[in-house]
RNA sequence: GGAGGCUUCGCCUAGUCCGGUCUAUGGCGCCGCACUGCUAAUGCGGUUUGGGUUAAUCCCCAUCCCGGGUUCAAAUCCCGGAGCCUCCGCCA
């Protein structure tokens, strides 16, 4: 949630946030009153307290005679006080919800627009081309017994896959990759739980208007994660944290899960656009001052693993109508799909500054010392399954083998190219003694 | 799933039986000052976190795991819940 004090100060940024997202401008104007109201509920409550507390005093001290009417004052007072705190709950969680429903306010060097409005930043590698029919990942990942879609929709229905052979080995592979080169960036590798609290989920800005992407698990009050990132940010809820050594990372493993309610027809071939699929995440904790910086460093460390994946790419800055509600600001990263010809999004970087901060009660001690909302940034390392998706068709080659990158060979038992039908025997077991 | 124990202001801890100067004790750590060639030790003072109010200080309210209740008054009594620990059962 934002920051009270700045929509008291300077509403007019808020409204001009609310305005640049293409969301209620009016809502500004409602949390004001809203927040006038709960002070003046609170004052009224506390004075009351204050004189309850006094009379209750009296009572204590009072003499036997004097001991009933002081009795009755107290009464008196008590039943007010009842009264008032029943009109401060009311004006507190008023404005709660409204303090809910405002997203995060936007970075001004934001594009306007939405979906479509995205800044291309740069444009990195030389967009492949082939002197043969190109065939789309699916296509290659069942030639190469990588990827089996029809029991996959069998077993679970549309948009669940399985990788099998070379395509279970690759996840293996990106993974270590990925984590390898975290942790050699200092990141602290995390196993993330993937079923998470309710209160995770808000803290993080996935429930409201997000509600329809999300699986729950009504039983046991639970949700399944999207992103390892709820669980990471709500690792440290409630928690001060000491960053004056800089910026705390991790690297979040965890399966992903997403209904795609509203991407019906969109996506349907293959595994770009599935209901689960696994990913390591990278997520900092930093104080308020240092996000974008941070935000330039996460960004960075996505680049240089495509980089290392081969697959040339895209950097754009994200428009204010297509943000998340928790971000000031994102960068995705959309690397080159042949079979369409196009620039789809692999990973993603959002700086959500002190917004999932206030929500989950995550802070740091400023220069005095003094608790203060840390800001938490998050981006993709790998989503695996759709990265496969990309480097299967990337790294195809004409007789329906696929070019590994150097980068992953190491878990791949030091193979350049995966061929339909090759032994995986000796994939397998790279390095270790027969 | 069953039985029992525990949860106090960074950490440890007193207080809970028997409600009221608990405005929560003491230690450790931390900060400031004093003393001292330096360090250490010692002494004195300070040190929960929110909210309200304020130019700022002062001050006020809340806060003893969380939520209800009883009462003029709750760390303390009652009910519900969470987390941790021990044992039993079941399962990997």
């Amino acid at each position: 949630m934002i920051d009270l004090r700045l929509v008291r100060e300077n509403p007019d940024l808020v409204r001009a946030s609310q305005r640049a997202r293409g969301a209620d401008e009016s809502l500004v104007d409602a949390l004001l009153a809203a927040d006038a109201g709960r002070r003046a509920a609170v004052k009224a409550a506390d004075d009351l307290r204050g004189e309850q507390k006094a009379a209750s005093q009296a009572v204590k001290k009072a003499s036997p005679e004097e001991r009933p009417a002081v009795l009755e004052k107290a009464k008196a007072l008590a039943a007010q006080v009842k009264e008032a705190e029943e009109a401060e709950r009311t004006a507190d969680a008023g404005l709660h919800a409204l303090h809910l429903r405002i997203p995060n306010v936007v970075h001004p060097d934001v594009p306007p627009g939405g979906e479509d409005d995205a800044v291309e930043i740069r444009t990195v590698g030389e967009v492949p081309t082939y002197d043969f029919q190109v065939r789309d990942h699916l296509q290659i990942g069942e030639a190469l017994g990588a990827i089996d879609m029809e029991r996959g929709a069998k077993v679970s229905g549309a948009r669940f896959y399985f990788l099998t052979g070379p395509g279970a080995l690759l996840e293996f592979a990106l993974a270590q990759l990925a984590i390898t080169r975290a942790v050699a960036a200092g990141f602290i590798p995390v196993i993330a739980p993937a079923l998470v609290k309710p209160e995770a989920m808000e803290g993080t800005g996935f429930t409201g208007e997000h509600d329809e992407e999300i699986y729950r698990v009504e039983r046991d009050d639970l949700y399944l994660v999207g992103t390892s990132e709820v669980a990471l940010a709500g690792m440290h809820a409630k928690e001060v944290l000491d960053l004056s050594a800089g910026p705390r990372r991790y690297a979040g493993w965890s399966s992903c899960f997403r209904r795609e309610a509203g991407s019906y027809g969109k996506d349907t071939r293959g595994i770009i656009r599935v209901h689960w699929f696994d990913k390591v995440e990278m997520f900092s904790f930093c104080a308020p001052e240092e996000a974008e910086a941070e935000h330039r460093r996460l960004l960075q460390w996505e680049e240089e693993f495509l980089q290392l994946l081969e697959l040339p790419y895209r950097v754009v800055d994200i428009a204010a109508g297509d943000l998340g509600t928790s971000a000031a600001r994102k960068f995705d990263i959309e690397a080159w799909f042949p079979s369409q010809g196009a620039y789809r999004e692999l990973t993603s970087t959002s700086d959500c500054t002190t917004f999932q901060s206030r929500r989950l009660q995550i802070r740091h001690r400023d220069a005095d010392g003094k608790p203060q909302p840390a800001a938490t940034l998050n981006g993709t390392l790998c989503a695996i399954a759709r990265t496969i998706a990309c480097l299967l068709e990337v790294h195809q080659q004409a007789d329906g083998s696929v070019h590994v990158p150097a980068a992953l060979r190491p878990w791949l038992g030091g193979h350049a190219v995966l061929t339909p039908g090759m032994s995986l025997a000796a994939v397998a077991a790279p390095g270790l003694p027969a």
